[in-house]
DNA sequence: CACATTTCAGTACAACTGAGATTA
DNA sequence: CTAATCTCAGTTCTACTGAAATGT
């Protein structure tokens, strides 16, 4: 029936991957909960931080503390929302776009090393199923799993 | 060239994983560092403390301390290595068998979760995937991904 | 003496919870 | 009044580093 188990593979190939991807993340002067923030702002530049948070899997307050350094340096700017006095966009600095984007030879050359005997489309495939996985995720809740509400199907 | 770039879809699944992972664990009264150094130590008995560690992708006193709450809850036992006084050790008891599989159905459920809408050779495929990644950076070390020694062949 | 294991002690990163002020 | 955002403050988990004792 199962007998597959990898769940903690995952958390075992974060922990392996984490000084690998610290020292690249390094290079361009980030941490690397700011790096993957930063990613998925480029994506969605005029979010607010709560969102950003959201979209990051951790709470707002987490997500504050990891802005702050970034708005020091200048990598991440940020505005009142004109229609939502209470709300501060984020936006991507041009410095900010230039850090993320120092450290793709490094990033690609440490996804050579972890796919490292892969055939091309394996690779591809990998990256697909993480983004999926990361996709239901990101729309599912706690709540419901302990529900066992994992058979609804929607 | 690239434009893949997966490695912080690695570390957001983990993150999103977390409180999922957690609660499973949780219900066999383990933490997740706990439950994953127990899965290894399931399939290697008899291994010392400092070599667990490095099949888990930490250093030695994190690992011990990990350990500790184990041996104290009994689901950890731990002898001198009759061929190397310094050495202890360790197996897993009777009630950490039990409380791994205990975790069993559960963590089935969060997988189903985690691959909704996975073909079932997808599924296969994925833990293939992850689990060659990890056999790849166990080989590895930092020190040569420094030295740029990624495009080596052995 | 060099090297590995174990242990003690302290530090850092990045998550968490709780609570308060502000505004839609 | 309710809900969301943002902020301040404190806590926890789990990594880390450094250093000492023990044994091969």
């Amino acid at each position: 029936m199962e007998g597959t188990n990898f769940t903690y593979v995952i958390k075992q190939l974060e922990l392996a991957l984490r000084p690998y991807f610290e020292e690249v993340c390094a290079q361009a002067g980030m941490t690397i909960a700011q790096f993957t923030a930063l990613t998925v702002l480029e994506r969605r530049p005029g979010i607010t931080s709560s969102e950003l948070a959201r979209r990051s899997f951790v709470r707002a307050q987490t997500m504050a503390q990891t802005m702050d350094p970034l708005l020091d340096a200048g990598l991440v700017r940020r505005e009142r929302d004109p229609e939502h006095a209470r709300r501060l966009l984020l936006f991507l600095t041009d410095e900010g776009v230039a850090a993320v984007a120092r450290t793709a030879p490094r990033l690609a050359e440490l996804e050579r090393l972890l796919t490292r005997g892969f055939a091309e489309e394996e690779t591809a495939a990998l990256a697909d199923y993480l983004r999926r996985a990361r996709r239901t995720l990101e729309s599912h809740t706690l709540a419901e799993f302990r529900k066992g509400a994992t058979d609804l199907v929607p």
